[in-house]
DNA sequence: TCGATATATGCTCCGTGTGAGTATATATCG
DNA sequence: CGATATATACTCACACGGAGCATATATCGA
């Protein structure tokens, strides 16, 4: 899973009409998983890697195809500052949001989200003919949406998924199976359980730029503090507050001026800063918390 | 890596003379990984497994005996109630600080630290001829065993283990080398890189403990506030302030009273408490932070 | 030319969280 | 019966972060 931020859009780097995402065999020859990994998608995508993280290593017998020839699948997340070359082949970039509608809350709760999404989920959770079921389908469709008393929490994206997977409301879930029609409300489908790969990576990169620089990993050289707010906002799905995100970054001294001012802008020209690559050496853990809003 | 708490000490799972972690092939036939590790498990220790997590997936080619022939190796983090049975054969528990001795600052900073690590660790940063080498190493001593400005942070034990590794104090960086003699500061060597692993995994845990309740995992059905903040304590290699952590405990109702009391102690009996399931459902993020020093 | 608008940048207020210290209650042990 | 060990409660202080406001400087359109 490769992503990048342009245009204030989290994307991803998606192949095959963007029903999958970038996968291949793991060559012998290679020094280690992570070298291959870098190697082969840089020969695919014909981009740089930055920041590489293992996200998770299945072996599932249902993702087999023979039974005796079981295949490990080891899944990563990588980041990548977009633009520097055109991807090769069929690969294209993607909003993120494409795949998930309902997670982008930048401009308010999504309508569908209310209208759609919530409504289907407690008849499913209705549906169910065991009370206890019932009430526990409840539960955890009021925690990952933050209904009733819970807020809206950006790092849930792997429960969301798994509930309309559950409730069969993603396309995914009817493999194999009648074909339904989903709504486009739930985003197109993906290949095997890409989408899922998708939404682990989602949440743990939304998880990590709290306490992690991993931002700047997605950032050009030099930027405004505003890109900086807009590439995490883009990622988390939701906005901050412009001052106390400025006076964060700042004060943890995660920046540094370049002496440049932007110019093609409008408005007021900004001042361009640039990561401080030693922040890494000094400490150990540097964070870019983003400041939310308190429940 | 199999971990349970025991009498105030943190255990990890060994086999043969304490120098492997227990470790298996995996079998073909089960649903998935982690399903076929927990029964894999809880047959070689006898040990019902509570919470798994997946650590890392290597495939590196000089763990490989066979050059054609690549091993992928997955490495798990799991947490037991220990003393609910006899650990199977030779498998024996044994307290993680015997391998690594520097990491208790329970009793303050250990000795062996001023007196030898630290400046065993300096002479191996002089000892480099090129200068932006020798403060590269000299910083990053700095940072993980919290000298100059820096202070002590416990989640660093992977950095700390591998810087020991790079500096050649640890036996395991002699392998298919002239033996030296290392000393019992260090620890004593396991096989293959399994004290990596368990460095990985203490680490894992240490920073986990604070953000999620998994500390409930090692503690029996029902425990006294002082045993589980003793818990945490074993865990973080390090004392929490006793009033604030009741506090944080309490207030995040992560525990209910029983209505029984302690009878065997010394001093006052103490409430019995245990572990409130339903947080889990109620809260997606839900955790033990546990009070630290201000910096 | 000038006002509307958009962006940049700085400052203040205040509630909450959390580190730290202190005090009191109740048991065991010598 | 005093020393000691543990349990439990209360208070203080400071820093962080959420929220709102004020001001500066650019572009754009009427």
């Amino acid at each position: 899973m490769l992503v990048a931020v342009t245009a204030g859009q989290p994307r991803v780097m998606s192949g095959e009409n963007g029903n999958a995402l970038p996968s291949g065999p793991f060559e012998l020859g290679h020094r280690s998983l992570q070298s291959g990994l870098r190697d082969w998608v840089e020969q695919q995508t014909r981009h740089p890697l930055g920041y590489i993280e293992q996200l998770y290593t299945f072996a599932d017998r249902d993702r087999a195809v023979d039974e005796a020839e079981r295949v490990i699948s080891i899944s990563y997340l990588a980041l990548a500052r977009e633009g520097q070359a055109a991807p090769a082949d069929k690969a294209r970039w993607r909003n993120w949001y494409d795949y998930f509608p309902w997670e982008d809350h930048r401009d308010g709760v999504p309508p569908a989200l209310p209208n759609v999404i919530v409504p289907q989920l407690n008849a499913w959770a209705k549906a169910a003919d065991n009370l206890s079921v019932r009430s526990e389908r409840q539960q955890r469709t009021a925690v990952a949406f933050g209904l009733d008393r819970h807020s809206w929490n950006e790092e849930l994206v792997l429960q969301r998924y798994e509930l309309l997977y559950e409730a069969a409301l993603v396309e995914e879930a009817h493999r194999n199976k009648v074909k339904a029609n989903t709504l486009s409300v739930f985003g197109p489908a993906m290949a095997a359980d890409h989408r899922r790969i998708l939404a682990t990576g989602i949440a743990r990169l939304r998880a990590k730029i709290k306490y992690r620089p991993v931002v700047f990993e997605l950032m050009p050289p030099t930027f405004t503090l505003l890109q900086l707010q807009r590439s995490v906002e883009a990622l988390a799905g939701r906005l901050v507050h412009k001052p106390n995100f400025r006076r964060l970054v700042e004060q943890q001294e995660l920046v540094e001026e370049t002496g440049a001012m932007t110019t093609d802008m409008r408005g007021r020209p900004a001042k361009l800063f640039r990561f401080r690559h030693s922040v890494l050496a000094e400490r150990a853990v540097a964070g870019t918390k983003l400041p939310l809003t308190r429940a």
